[in-house]
DNA sequence: TATCATCAATGGCCAACCAA
DNA sequence: TTGGTTGGCCATTGATGATA
C-alpha cells in the first residue's frame, strides 16, 4: 500500500491543480491525504473530477486556512471512521483481509493552539486497536537535527510532541531519501529548512512490516 | 548579573479572491 | 486573463521570565 501526504498551501490555482495531477501520475498512490487545501468541500469536489479520483472525503477550510482532503484509488477498500479540520482518520482493508488504521493529520499552525490538536491525536489513538499510521503536516519538529537555520525550534513544543508519541506507542519512520520537507525560500542568511511533514506509526507496524519505506517526493515552498 | 528560553506584536511574502 | 486587494502564515524583534 503507498500512503502519500502532500502540503499544498492551497489548491486553488492551476498551477497546483496541474502539480497534484503530476503527483498522482508520478507516483501512483493508493491513498493521498492533503493538507492547506484552502477551499471548500465543493471546490474539491471539482478538483476530484478533474483528477478522475472519485472517492475521497474532504474537509471544509477556515476562510483561508485550513481545509483537508483524502482521496483513494479504485478497488481499495477505505472507511472513513472520523475526521475534524484537523485530522482525516480511516480503515483501509488490505488485499490479505487485514485492517490498517491511516491516519491524515494536520497539526495547528497556530502554537498555541497546537495542543488541541495534539488532543485530537490522542481520541483517535484512543479508538485505535489494529495497526496505526498517521501521516501529514505536524507543523512540530521533535529535535533541533529536524530544523536548519533560523532560530532553534521551541524546546516545549518539541516535548510535548515526543510525549504524545509516546503515550500513544507512535515512532517515528525516517525517510530513506530527503529529510527536509519545508523550506521558506529566502537566499541568503535567511534559509529556513524543516522537517515538518513525517509518518510515524505503532510499534507493531514498525514490527510487522520490515520493509517499510518512507521518502520525500518533493519540497513544497 | 549574565545568559538562555519563551511570548506577543509586527511586517513581509505568498496565494486566493474578485472585478474589469 | 490580468492586475489589484485581501487574508493568512511565518520569521523577526524586543520584552519578559527563569536559571545558574
Amino acid at each position: 500500500m503507498k500512503f502519500m501526504c502532500w502540503n499544498c498551501r492551497g489548491l486553488g490555482s492551476p498551477a497546483k491543480l496541474w502539480e497534484l495531477k503530476q503527483l498522482l501520475v508520478a507516483n501512483n498512490p493508493d491513498l493521498i491525504f492533503i493538507s492547506e487545501t484552502k477551499m471548500s468541500a465543493n471546490d474539491f469536489h471539482r478538483v476530484q473530477n478533474k483528477c478522475r479520483v472519485q472517492n475521497g472525503l474532504a474537509v471544509n477550510s477556515e476562510g483561508r486556512s485550513g481545509g483537508l482532503a483524502l482521496m483513494w484509488r479504485d478497488g481499495m477498500n477505505v472507511s472513513v471512521q472520523n475526521y475534524s479540520k484537523h485530522h482525516i482518520d480511516s480503515m483501509v482493508k488490505l488485499e490479505n483481509n487485514k485492517e490498517i488504521r491511516v491516519t491524515g493529520f494536520y497539526g495547528h499552525a497556530n502554537l498555541t493552539l497546537r495542543s488541541s490538536s495534539w488532543d485530537i491525536l490522542r481520541r483517535v489513538g484512543d479508538s485505535v486497536r489494529e495497526e496505526w499510521i498517521v501521516g501529514g503536516d505536524f507543523n512540530a519538529i521533535l529535535n533541533d537535527a529536524e530544523k536548519e537555520g533560523g532560530r532553534r525550534g521551541v524546546r516545549a513544543q518539541m516535548n510535548e510532541f515526543k510525549e504524545v508519541m509516546d503515550e500513544l506507542a507512535l515512532v517515528d519512520i525516517k525517510p530513506d531519501s530527503g529529510w527536509f520537507t519545508w523550506v521558506n525560500n529566502r537566499s541568503g542568511g535567511g534559509l529556513i529548512k524543516e522537517r515538518t511533514d513525517r509518518f510515524i506509526g505503532s510499534v507493531s507496524v514498525v514490527e510487522n512490516f520490515p520493509f517499510i519505506a518512507t521518502k520525500v517526493v518533493r519540497q513544497t515552498q
